[in-house]
DNA sequence: CCATTAAAAGCCA
DNA sequence: TGGCTTTTAATGG
C-alpha cells in the first residue's frame, strides 16, 4: 500500500499534540477504505471490530426502529473519529452508521484503541472531548425534540448542520453533502411534508435557498430568530 | 399547529 | 422508463 502522508493527521485534534514519529507509527497501522455515498459502514449492534477516522466525507449515525422508521443521532463531519465503541467499553457499534456523502476513512483494529489512549499524549483527552460534545449535542436535541415547534426544530437543526459542516459560498452558508427532505424529517421528528413546506416558505422569504439535496443558509441570523419562534 | 394521505410533477440513472 | 425527490392540496386530530 501507498505510504500515508503524516500531515494527514498531525493538525486533527486527537493527534496535534504528536510528533512525527509517533503519527508515522499510528498511519503504518492504519488502513485506508473508501465509500460510496448511503452505504452502510457498520450496523448497529454488530460486533465493534474497527475503529475509523473520517478523511474527507460526512457520515450519519442513526438507530433503525424495528417498525423501519429511521431516527437520524448526529452527524460527522471529515477529520473527526467514530465507531470508536471500546471508548465506551463496548464490544458492539452503539448505532448504525451510513455515509451521507461519498466518504474516505482510515481504520484501525478495535484491539489498538487502549494501545492509542495509553501511548499518544492528547489522543484519549481528545478522544473523550468528542464523545462529550456529542453526548451533549443528543441530549439538547432530546430536549429540543420534547419542548420545540417543529419549525423550532428543523431551524435548530439547519443551524447545528452549517456550524458543523457549513461551506461558505457567495449566497450563504450551503450544507457540504447531499441532504433530502426526508434525511431532514428524519433529523426532527416531523414528516418530509412538513420539511418540505417550511423550507418553501423560508425560501420566498429569502432565509434559505434549495435545490434538491442542496440547502443554502442565505439568512443564518434570521433562521436563528426562527428557531428561538420568534417571527420573521 | 402538525400528521397523514393522495396525487402529480420533476429529476436522474 | 422507473425510482426517487419534492411540491401541493385535502382531510383530520
Amino acid at each position: 500500500m501507498k505510504k500515508l502522508d503524516e500531515s494527514l493527521l498531525s493538525d486533527l485534534p486527537p493527534f496535534s499534540q504528536l510528533d512525527g514519529s509517533q503519527i508515522r507509527e499510528i498511519l503504518d497501522l492504519a488502513k485506508t477504505k473508501r465509500f460510496e455515498e448511503n452505504v452502510t459502514v457498520f450496523e448497529e449492534g454488530a460486533e465493534a471490530e474497527r475503529f475509523y477516522l473520517l478523511l474527507d466525507g460526512t457520515v450519519r449515525a442513526l438507530h433503525v426502529t424495528p417498525e423501519g422508521e429511521h431516527v437520524t443521532a448526529l452527524h460527522v463531519p471529515a477529520g473527526q473519529l467514530f465507531g470508536f465503541a471500546a471508548a465506551f467499553g463496548r464490544s458492539t457499534y452503539p448505532a448504525t452508521v451510513e455515509t451521507a456523502a461519498e466518504a474516505v476513512t482510515l481504520w484501525w483494529p478495535m484491539s489498538l484503541w487502549p494501545q492509542f489512549v495509553a501511548r499518544y499524549p492528547g489522543f484519549a483527552t481528545e478522544s473523550y472531548r468528542t464523545i462529550g460534545q456529542r453526548l451533549n449535542e443528543m441530549q439538547t436535541r432530546v430536549v429540543e425534540l420534547s419542548v420545540l415547534h417543529v419549525e423550532q426544530r428543523v431551524a435548530r437543526t439547519l443551524l447545528r448542520l452549517i456550524q458543523q459542516s457549513g461551506r461558505q459560498e457567495d449566497g450563504g452558508i450551503v450544507i457540504d453533502f447531499p441532504i433530502t427532505r426526508r434525511d431532514l424529517s428524519d433529523m426532527t421528528g416531523t414528516t418530509l411534508h412538513t420539511v418540505s413546506r417550511l423550507l418553501s416558505g423560508w425560501e420566498k422569504k429569502g432565509v434559505v435557498q434549495s435545490e434538491r439535496k442542496h440547502i443554502t443558509v442565505c439568512k443564518p441570523e434570521r433562521l436563528h430568530a426562527l428557531s428561538e419562534g420568534r417571527p420573521v
